[in-house]
DNA sequence: CTCATTGCAAAGGATTTGCACTAAT
DNA sequence: ATTAGTGCAAATCCTTTGCAATGAG
C-alpha cells in the first residue's frame, strides 16, 4: 500500500537525519499520506484528532516542514491566504485548477508548459527554476447546481 | 500624461459612486499610478509619506480596495506572503516572471496561455474564469554577478 | 541519561475592524 | 448639516518562536 510505503520512507528519512521517530510525526505524516486532497494545516489537525492522536499546532507546522524537506510532500499556495500540503507520491510536476465556488481542486499535467516557460524565461534572460500555474473557474457540479453542494 | 488621466478616471469613479474625493484617496492613487512597479502596501505607504502626504495603514488598504474595484489597479500575489498592486493602464492580461535572487519582476504576454487554459479547463468540465502564472528564476544580472546588486 | 521534541502561550507579520473624530459635499 | 472617511489601536488570521516539561534513543 502506498501510505505504508510513504510512511516507511519518512521513517528512513528521520533515521538518516538522526531525528527521533515520534508518535506525533508518524500520526501527522500518516494523515497527509492517506489523503488524496490538498490539506490545509487546519484540516491536518482535524484529521489527526479524528484518529484519536494528539498534536499541537506548532508540531504540525514543524512536521509538515520536515515532510516537505524530505521531498515526500509538496507545499501549495492557491492564493487563499494559507498553505496546503499534498503528498508527492512520486508524481511529476502538475498544475491545478480551482473551483471558485466550492473550492474543489483538480490536477492536470501539460508538458508544453515546461517547455514554454523555459523558453519564455530564457528569452528574457532568466534561467528558469520553476513555475506556478493555477486556473480559476467553476467546476461542472457548481455550474449545474449554481452553488456548492446543492 | 497617463497618471493624470488615471487620476481623472478615479475621480470619476468616486463621483459616480457617491464617494467623497479625499486628499488621502488622491495621494494613494497618485502613488500607485505613478509607479511602474508592483508596489506592496508598505511601499505605497512610504511613497505617500515621501510626497509629504499623510495616510494611515487602514486607509491605504481601504483605498487600494477601491482602486481594484474601479478596475484601475490589479492585485498581484507572487507568493511572498503579502499582496502587491499594479496600475492597469488599459494593458491587457499578462504574466509575471520573478527573480528569486533580487526580487525583480518582469512581465510578458503569451496569447497561447489564454487559449490553452480555456481548453484545459473545459476538458475538465470547468468554465474558466482566469488564471495565474508566475515563472520563478534568476534574472540576467543576478546570474552574472551571483547576487543582488553586487 | 542526554538531547531533541512537544505543547502551550506569547510573539509576529499582514490585514481588518470598531469607534470617536474630522472632512467632503 | 449630513454622511462618509480617517486614524488609531485593538482584533484576527496564519504562522513562528521561547521555554519548561516530556519522550526517544
Amino acid at each position: 500500500m502506498d501510505v505504508r510505503n510513504d510512511l516507511e520512507q519518512f521513517r528512513t528519512y528521520l533515521r538518516q537525519h538522526n531525528l527521533p521517530v515520534t508518535q506525533q510525526r508518524l500520526a501527522i505524516a500518516n494523515v497527509v499520506f492517506a489523503s488524496d486532497r490538498h490539506l490545509s494545516v487546519e484540516e491536518v489537525a482535524a484529521d489527526v484528532a479524528a484518529q484519536g492522536e494528539n498534536a499541537g499546532t506548532a508540531t504540525i507546522y514543524r512536521t509538515l516542514d520536515l515532510l516537505v524537506k524530505s521531498g515526500l510532500v509538496v507545499e501549495r499556495d492557491f492564493g487563499e491566504g494559507f498553505r496546503r500540503f499534498e503528498p508527492t507520491r512520486g508524481i511529476p510536476h502538475h498544475e491545478h485548477m480551482l473551483c471558485t465556488v466550492c473550492g474543489r481542486v483538480d490536477e492536470f499535467r501539460d508538458e508544453r508548459l515546461e517547455r514554454m516557460t523555459t523558453l519564455i524565461a530564457e528569452s528574457h534572460g532568466y534561467s528558469r527554476q520553476r513555475h506556478r500555474l493555477v486556473i480559476y473557474g467553476v467546476c461542472a457540479d457548481c455550474q449545474r447546481s449554481g452553488g456548492p453542494g446543492r
